[in-house]
DNA sequence: TTTTTATGTCAGCCATGTTGACTTATCTAA
DNA sequence: TTAGATAAGTCAACATGGCTGACATAAAAA
């Protein structure tokens, strides 16, 4: 490998390479929201629906200041979609134990259900991916877009050794969960 | 490397992997837009604006249904920005020569001006993602990004070898370019 | 007790997607 | 040469999901 800091641009930093980049990720994205869109659309939601069913599930008994980290919309936005998912019964909230003006939320059984089945379209796509690509394609498709994730939200994600290729298969577990990120003391 | 086809669940299939997956790409793709959205603003354009601008200033002579291949929204909403951004001198259109019903799309310079400068944002971001992840784990978020991408849509970037995991890093270089695609000849 | 914070709500605006119906110009095939 | 298909555009109406601004309530913190 080149030493990066010797060769002013790089082969993969052309500018070519980067409108590539710049549009895998347009269709990559494009794609990967398409299809459980449709799932949605059996339910009268909407992918901000999608996407805090999927985040209450993530960190059950998040605040809604947490939420609206993650999400960075309005809370006028969020209260929208999230009105109308307790109104349905897909999330139940319950006031904070040691702050009683928050509402902790979480997916109620119904919401869980719906969760599954929003996310196993998106995950079955991923997982064909990543099928496809390989272990080793997989570590750097997350070190790139850990490198294009805000600062501030990157702590979201416990990466592993970023060692690569051959990393043992045994330590690889840990981490896990590494998302959940969104303590419930949730400051602003 | 383990035998994919012989392990029913590989480590990076999981469902934890999957899921942190899923929330990459949800996290990417919001500070990848995030940075162009603000330039937009300024000129009282959306994102709307942007794809449009940026695809035809990547395939000039482009077909109005070319575009909408590529978009894939309806023509309705295609003509909302398109027709502003006739009406206000960033495209032009010109009747095809063999086949004079068609609008053949291209950037003015004062479009071409703005495309750089909208472009430049999202650039910037991807070069510094791919500048700390290193050239070898750019190959494996082409690699997975492509796999998300619908089948019909593939053809559109031009890849080398898949090669893999060890590929000599002084090949890594490569054809580059690519993505053109929307050849005008745009049949449907 | 006063102030700040967490949450929610009403009202209205904007951007961007949708469907459906219809027009115009042009190409293509019978 | 005419009938039908195609490329493009338009009008109208609607849904979703962002936004701002203003204001309300309850509970924590100073």
């Amino acid at each position: 490998m080149p030493d990066l800091k010797s060769v002013p641009n790089p082969l993969f930093l052309r500018d070519d390479e980067l409108r590539q980049g710049i549009e895998l990720l347009f269709f990559g994205y494009r794609d990967f929201t398409a299809r459980a869109d449709q799932t949605l659309a059996a339910y009268n939601f909407g992918r901000a629906h999608h996407r805090v069913i999927y985040f209450v599930g993530r960190n059950p008994g998040m605040t809604v200041s947490d939420l609206l980290d993650i999400l960075k919309i309005t809370k006028q936005s969020l209260s929208r979609v999230l009105s109308q998912l307790v109104r349905e019964g897909f999330i139940v909230q319950r006031p904070g134990t040691t702050d009683r003006r928050q509402r902790l939320l979480s997916l109620t059984d119904k919401g869980a259900e719906l969760e599954r089945r929003l996310t196993e379209d998106q995950r079955a796509l991923v997982a064909r991916a990543y099928k496809a690509a390989g272990a080793e394609a997989v570590e750097g498709f997350k070190k790139v877009l850990l490198g294009l994730i805000n600062e501030e939200d990157r702590g979201r994600f416990r990466m592993q050794n970023p060692g690569g290729p051959g990393s043992s298969p045994g330590t690889t577990s840990g981490s896990g969960g590494g998302a959940g990120g969104a303590g419930s003391g949730g400051s602003r």
